[in-house]
DNA sequence: GATGAAAAATCTGTGAC
DNA sequence: GTCACAGATTTTTCATC
């Protein structure tokens, strides 16, 4: 798809304001409301836009621990890899998971409520993930995620 | 801040649907719209729900590119911590930033339009940040945010 | 092929209960 | 927590460039 000029800064100030109006987003990048309407759909149906996320805050809601996984797998066929990855969907806690390439290396972000809730996570759920030859875990002090400022 | 059996299945359903209408959305709760717009309300005032995100894909936009990088800072004081957080704040291409507990240790997540781009931007903006003892890349294949099954 | 103005459909936010 | 409603917003239509 092609992008022009209004529709680059339809998506910078929806990245920087993603609450706005349409009617707000469109002053903002100086067309009408029924343009940027229509922009925005196009964007969507050209699979740009993919919606929305609600961001919530785990600690105020009593989620404390989070925990960054990272996991080198005992096996480098394609199978073992996905009986992995299946396995790892079945956690609630599990966040995010990231793939790599070059390597059987998988990256997970796991929340708990405290330190003793997270270690019953791990040793229940984590540790008996299948085709696990290594783990090691980070502590997460906080993310930001800079996507005010995007590079459009 | 107490939460309720309505307030986590209002937010259940928020992270799963999240360009629900506030009607749409207490129905779903099985509560009318004032109510559920009066929690919502309240989630955000506590902080608890802390606004939108838009998601964009890049790969759809043609930045092909995405790679995880791991810091080691040269120095354990947090006046160099901090310049090199100030410093990387600088850097558009650079998305996501992790800081974590116990180490001296960062993680930023870099987007480019392809593998040349990315070369420039490592070159130019990553090997200039101060403090840096060593540097892991690992180019991402995917990431999945499964924040649509919440252990809530 | 895309735009703006304006109308129609829908939703949000508030007051009364 | 519900119901009702005015005001705002979203989405469609249509004439125009």
């Amino acid at each position: 798809m092609q992008i022009d000029d209004i529709d680059r800064r339809l998506l910078r100030h929806l990245l920087a304001e993603p609450d706005l109006s349409t009617t707000d987003l469109a002053a903002r990048a100086g067309v009408t409301s029924a343009t940027a309407w229509r922009r925005i759909e196009r964007l969507r149906e050209a699979g740009i836009l993919r919606g929305q996320h609600a961001i919530i805050d785990w600690r105020a809601l009593g989620w404390e621990v989070e925990v960054s996984l990272r996991f080198t797998l005992d096996k480098t066929d394609p199978r073992a890899f996905d009986e992995f990855l299946a396995a790892v969907r079945e956690v609630p806690e599990v966040i995010e998971i990231q793939t790599f390439l070059g390597r059987v290396d998988v990256r997970l972000n796991v929340i708990a409520r405290d330190m003793r809730h997270y270690q019953e996570i791990y040793r229940d759920r984590i540790l008996t993930l299948p085709h696990i030859a290594d783990i090691e875990s980070l502590m997460l002090v906080s993310t930001i995620r800079k996507t005010e400022s995007l590079p459009i």
